[in-house]
DNA sequence: AAAATTTGCGTAATCACTTACGTAATTGTT
DNA sequence: AACAATTACGTAAGTGATTACGCAAATTTT
């Protein structure tokens, strides 16, 4: 018995964080298929240097909407498996720059074709659904970052 | 930019854990709001407990489908703050059963009053929603018990 | 051009869990 | 009854992010 799913909104957050835990774990098995060596965190950021060839931390922190610090974090990883390297900014003394290395770029092709794939597959989860899981974050992130829970929570409680 | 936003199912991870701690973070506020010691990520164990009035670490962790440490973690912060006691069964010396103290019960109509608000709102905000989320995650989390990802991925694979 | 502010990055501490492991008590097997 | 297997719990260490803080470089203000 799941007593979390017989609570309705409450307890979501718990609900939500296991869930992506579990779409996360289904990726390393999926690379660990294949034989690559790589993780379903990395692939932000490796998937955005991709796209942009070369950017400092802050700049993809702010790409994937996350902080520095796991930018810093994840591109030590990264850079410990060689698959991409860094160097300061000629122009700003502050900035590190960061790209892929020849591995990263050798290695790229192979990802694109797993990422391709894993991509149809859940794309076909989601198209079966009845209601869609990612129009429904959108819409939910839409509703959050317009105001504030609290905002929110005062408006209602003042109505209700 | 958010690049995420444009990933589709991809790093679809991060982001649900984002939403999850922007949920949670939000139930803070409300309990603040009403001037109540109490932690959003306390609801599951506690509501547990008021349904069940004495549970041992185990019964609990799988009644919620966490891990037992993650209980006895909360357990010993609930206590801390007197709101749950533990007295080891009599039945069994291994087991050591949770139950609400007296200032637990004593605080437990308030909170319900606080977990209907918020529930009512939840649901007015999901209501609102034409894809629903409770639903879509329902949806998604049952798709994936079926199988796990690797068969589903090693199937797909194979008739892609 | 000096001073104040902002920006980019790094480190440390924290958080809310998890996995891994150990131990004692109970239950099941022969 | 003896032994093996399982169960309940506890602790320690790891994970993947966060906030908080600090510093140096660049930019803006006056």
């Amino acid at each position: 018995m799941d007593l979390i799913s017989e609570l309705g909104p409450l307890a979501f957050g718990s609900r939500l964080k296991r869930l992506s835990e579990t779409i996360m774990r289904g990726g390393e098995d999926v690379y660990r298929f294949y034989g690559v060596d790589f993780q379903p965190k990395w692939f932000p950021i490796f998937y955005f240097l991709s796209q942009k060839s070369e950017a400092g931390i802050m700049e993809i922190a702010e790409g994937l909407n996350v902080t520095h610090p796991a930018i810093i974090q994840m591109a030590k990883e990264l850079e410990k498996k060689g698959l991409i390297i860094s160097k300061k900014s000629d122009e700003d003394a502050r900035k590190r720059n960061l790209k892929l290395s020849k591995k990263g770029k050798t290695l790229l092709p192979t990802l694109q074709k797993i990422w391709e794939e894993i991509k149809l597959m859940n794309a076909e989860i989601i198209e079966n659904q009845e209601h869609n899981l990612l129009i429904a974050v959108k819409e939910i992130e839409d509703a959050w970052s317009e105001k504030s829970y609290l905002e929110r929570f005062k408006e209602f409680h003042k109505l209700g």
